[in-house]
DNA sequence: ACTTTATTGACAATATTTTCTCAAATCGCT
DNA sequence: AGCGATTTGAGAAAATATTGTCAATAAAGT
């Protein structure tokens, strides 16, 4: 049931765009480490991959290198860099001022990758006019006028899963376009509303699951 | 190049164990509700799965559910949470007393689903003493003999990138045996310590990714 | 300028994952 | 108890994803 027009776009596959941020770090790291080309072999040998898969994953958005040299590491991390869409500015709230919403506000990388973030919602009245990081908390009245006069494209949810849902009801009325959501819960928006999930404890229940099982394949010896 | 003992074990894919968490979160649900039992095909509508994949998935651990009838939710839920290793106990500490460590301190979760957080560790000083949710602060110093003392397994390693890797050495070195990683990084470890990411910024770049694409597929109208 | 070496991009071959199909089993109704 | 409806589990088929191969091309050395 592929889709298959021939007009330019073609549906790259979920796993592909799963590795580029991968790639995406390598190269800046080789390119902080002044290297300057490098070829599919040599980055499959760093990152544990195979080279055919790099090649191929590259391939899906264009021939970025050149036989008997490689890829230029600079020109190609900026080729996944605007596949990403890193190279346009995303304005950015954050729905919680807890811990976690907090350590989002922190972490000063975002906005290298052009994610700004310009404010921080709570209920929490003894949050109000606190500021993190530069980056003002306000209370949740001022939310619809915030999004559409800063034109807010993505929240990050960081809300526990009972306020979640009626918070993305807000979001999506507010004209929200994308939603990061740490809550744990699978939020129902309309299909122009993209939501990304990150499941802490379904990523603990993973290592929990390899932990089990790897204890069953190597019985401590007595 | 499938393993394919005939005793016991078979691999299972890392597809399938991404998706039990999921499973066992509706699963939850579903029991909170007083749902008793439930098919594939109820289940798969409301978690927009196919029937069939639900059925190959759980049926790569044993026959659960009986024909004519479906699952019981009780015992389907229970099997998984077997299956994760969430019968089991497990000790955790968290590497990093910022705003992520203690988000993750706080959440409550966890211990429900056998993850017990023994304690927190930072250089900083001025958290010495400290406790977050009556889980204590401790300087690196005690690191060594906590973890032995204290029979930890799982360190959640929540620090920049820079003090990740001589972090990761020391765990390794005291004998951790799992680690939960947010630091964007790949960290070496030797083949008995196993390693779970969470790479936050990459999920936002995805999530950028998918914005990007949307906004090519849906130009705004004028 | 020519030759050797390196390396991509495309396609073919494998392998894996997902979906489809249906016989067998159980349920629930009469 | 018997019968139609339901639903699993297993295997087959289809779809996807990964890996292998190699001609074409560029680079680097002579």
């Amino acid at each position: 049931m592929r889709d298959e027009r021939n007009t330019e776009e073609r549906e790259i596959s979920k796993a592909v765009i799963k590795r580029l941020p991968r790639y995406y770090r390598y190269l800046g790291e080789l390119m902080e480490s002044g290297v300057e080309r490098i070829s599919s072999g040599e980055l499959s040998t760093r990152m544990s991959v195979t080279a055919s898969q790099i090649r191929q994953d590259l391939n899906n958005f264009g021939g970025f290198g050149q036989q008997g040299y490689g890829y230029n590491v600079k020109y190609l991390y900026e080729e996944i860099g605007k596949i990403l869409g890193l190279d346009k500015k995303h304005n950015m709230i954050i729905i919680g001022g807890g811990n976690l919403g907090q350590a989002l506000a922190n972490y000063v990388d975002f906005e290298k990758k052009g994610f700004y973030i310009k404010g921080i919602f709570d209920v929490n009245p003894v949050l109000k006019g606190l500021s993190v990081r530069g980056i003002q908390i306000h209370m949740l009245e001022d939310l619809e006028s915030f999004i559409r006069e800063e034109n807010i494209q993505i929240a990050a949810l960081t809300l526990p899963k009972s306020k979640a849902e009626e918070m993305t009801e807000l979001l999506v009325k507010y004209g929200i376009k994308a939603i990061w959501n740490f809550a744990h819960i699978d939020l129902q928006v309309p299909s122009d509303v993209l939501v990304e999930n990150v499941h802490l404890s379904e990523s603990l229940m993973q290592l929990s699951y390899n932990i089990t099982r790897y204890e069953k394949e190597h019985p401590r010896p007595e």
